[in-house]
DNA sequence: GGATGTGAATGCATTCACAGCA
DNA sequence: TGCTGTGAATGCATTCACATCC
């Protein structure tokens, strides 16, 4: 089976296996079954080893993964075995803050330079770095073989700043603006819009015939 | 058909019609064909027409659907025609950033209070609210109804938050943490996490053999 | 002609269930 | 006995293709 051909949901499950068993390292644990790691995230033990199987025989029958050689095999499969050289584009709150936030960087990517369009802002430290021009965005990320971009700018100048970051040589785009950013072919883009994951969860309530808004405070709570 | 049975990636769909189509209000565009509402996204016509015949006859053929008329529908199916009042756990630079960026609040959502465990935030303006702490929470959730929080909080704390926000009333949470929240039935989770979001694209990247890390410059740039 | 809405057909992902190994 | 890996069976989502209406 060819890795193109593998489903999408299966290797997102993947990160998901990852980090579930990083979290335990911190353990005394060595070993786990498809049906605890499974339960553990809310999948089938079947959907666990399935989803593995489709990379390799990581199992040992009778007694399930071992928790280091699987975290060593997920990581090659997901390619962070290797670091990746990141840019961020957007110095504004959003990207300091995705920066700065704990765990941002787990291993497998380093952030090699940041840029923003508001001359005020460059030249301002950000971590160990200093913002830059957008100017000098095509040659950095030629220079250093940048593959890899996060974009956190406002929407108006979301899909201009991606078409230069392709044409520099990026690949993929983890975009946070507000629109579906178009690429070409061979570039991959991963997106977060905080007002549609809003929205889910307001479709999923009308479900359970919760109530929106909240009106003058009576003194019961349902429930589903 | 009842609302439980409809594909989960159908109604995510939605909200991608949804932001497409209020962009295009600011044109003077009065109407859109399935084809070219799918073609902007990435989907095919028949998709976008099976999507919303879930929930009705919103087209008018030979026409196609009228934009404004369309908006107040998917408003409607996915519930921010009415206004959800939202409580966000985490004042540290995350939270702030998430509630400032532009666009966030796309209308249906109103940010009602906002918690940190850390006293030394509490008290802090944040935009038109203070920081409260966290020994408010059941009162505050409790008195106003709220139904939808975001929880922007170290990993550590985040389980031991849910649980507080489920047991005060919240109904949906929108998690940053890098965790699997549990959750009793009845209650939906919407997560973001950056690595594994990164993962994805590195796992993307390598299906095209695109190399990690920066050799050393050379002039050559190959792509797929 | 130009578009929708929709049953039928296809294709994809998950689950079952069991052979086989430690 | 306990657990994996996997073909076969099921179930879900997408696409096709066409009757229908403006």
């Amino acid at each position: 089976m060819k890795f193109e051909d593998i489903p999408t949901p299966a290797v997102h499950r993947l990160s998901f296996y990852l980090r579930q068993l990083e979290a335990l390292k911190s353990t005394d644990r060595r070993t786990i079954s498809s049906k605890q790691l499974g339960e553990s995230l809310g999948y089938t033990d079947a959907q666990v080893r399935k989803d593995l199987a489709y990379f390799g025989q990581f199992g040992h029958p009778g007694i399930g993964y071992r928790v280091d050689e699987l975290i060593s095999q997920l990581r090659k499969i997901l390619g962070t075995d290797k670091i990746w050289s990141v840019v961020l584009v957007g110095a504004g709150n959003l990207g300091r803050a995705l920066m700065a936030y704990r765990g941002f960087l787990r291993k497998g990517f380093q952030l090699v330079a940041v840029f923003d369009a508001d001359n005020s802002k460059v030249g301002q430290s950000f971590g160990d770095l200093n913002v830059l021009p957008m100017s000098d965005l095509q040659k950095t990320v030629l220079a250093q073989r940048v593959r890899l971009a996060v974009l956190a700018v406002p929407v108006e100048s979301a899909q201009a700043v991606a078409d230069q970051l392709v044409a520099a040589g990026v690949r993929g785009i983890l975009n946070f603006a507000p629109i579906s950013v178009a690429v070409p072919s061979g570039t991959a883009v991963q997106s977060v819009d905080l007002a549609v994951q809003l929205e889910q969860l307001s479709y999923q309530m009308n479900l359970d015939a919760t109530e929106p808004v909240s009106p003058p405070p009576a003194d019961a709570a349902s429930a589903g």
